[in-house]
DNA sequence: CGTGTTCTTGACTGTTACGTCCAGAACACC
DNA sequence: GGTGTTCTGGACGTAACAGTCAAGAACACG
């Protein structure tokens, strides 16, 4: 009996997520979000309810999003070490740097808000451990497949492989020349991967 | 014959630093810094500007101290290659852990800002420039006393330290145990600076 | 000790912020 | 087609916001 929604929920999220994407969580307006996805106020209210609420759905959805594409690509990726490339290159993979100069929202927002929201915060340590989780699994691969040192603990080599990723982000964020982002991750990256003892 | 000022230029921007650092520029309301500096607001807007300038002034005198601090200790340094770990490793270096969550000024400003404001964008250039010369120097020195591959390429070197740097102040500031990060910090290390071949 | 300049304080303005609420619209069901 | 429930849009209230301004205080100098 109950009126249905006029909006995609979906769709509200997705453009609600680019707006607070492009200026940070405080800057962006409640106006903002109303325009950005076309919604009155009593809808957004009712569905999401306020802004933190809002915020913390948007962030929690891009999360995801990303956790599944990693598990995907490392599926159907050729090569476990292929992942580890994909990574950390991708941080420079779009052309026109648009990307990388737009960074994670994970990590934008961790950087303005983990201090006075620990929810933010504790968001950023599950992220980041599922992250790490799927690299251990890609690492450990890699090395059955011949292309990682076996020696070396995969799940220290993960955690190295993120860091630098993230910091691959922030380095982006800058406005950096996107050859050399590039040349910055493949060099990282050649040495973070201990190559396996020829024989 | 004008009326001298009451207070300490220096004192007012540390303590606006700590307040900006805190909540971020956007959540930082002027009332804020008016609380945190105890100055009045014809003081501080007749001292320093508006809002943003007086942001500016803060995220520069902050940079130019953190590289008077590195050059300062590269000098200092027995060898070039405790700078570099020292740079590293200091992520983690506060024992109660509330350094590395409250990560770094510039970085964490950079996230916030940088799409929305291309002065921070370009400081965070012009300070992450500043750093990788100083960090190729002191390689380049850890080369010529043994410490580092003499062939590896300095520059490029210090790049990739940087971005594990930078990783590791994001994951710090997720809140990520001290002893995992210390971890994290060794290992990387370990593996980005190329040892000589022993002979 | 007068004078002129700057500094300080806080009241004030206009704008924008977030969130609530209500009247009317739209639908599913009977 | 009536009925009940939810959804929608926008007006509204209160609070906080950034920044201006003017009146008076404090000093250096002559």
């Amino acid at each position: 009996m109950p009126r249905p929604r006029e909006f995609d929920e979906e769709r509200v999220v997705l453009a609600v997520r680019d707006a607070f994407w492009d200026r940070g969580y405080a800057a962006t307006s409640m106006d903002d979000l109303l325009r950005a996805s076309g919604l009155g106020k009593g809808s957004l209210y009712g569905a999401f309810g306020d802004k933190h609420r809002l915020f913390l759905r948007v962030l929690r959805d891009y999360d995801d999003a990303n956790l599944r594409g990693l598990r995907e690509r490392l599926e159907s990726a050729p090569r476990g070490v292929d992942l580890v490339h994909e990574f950390v290159l991708g941080v420079a993979g779009d052309p026109t740097g648009a990307a990388a100069r737009r960074g994670c929202l994970l990590a934008n927002s961790t950087a303005e808000l983990a201090t006075s929201t620990p929810d933010v915060a504790a968001e950023a340590r599950r992220s980041y451990d599922a992250i790490t989780a799927i690299l251990t699994e890609a690492l450990e691969r890699a090395q059955r497949e011949g292309d990682v040192d076996p020696g070396a603990d995969a799940a220290e080599t993960a955690r190295a492989v993120l860091a630098a990723q993230l910091g691959l982000v922030a380095l982006g964020r800058t406005g950096m020349d996107l050859a050399e982002l590039t040349t910055v991750a493949r060099s990282a990256l050649a040495r973070l991967l201990p190559a396996p003892v020829p024989r």
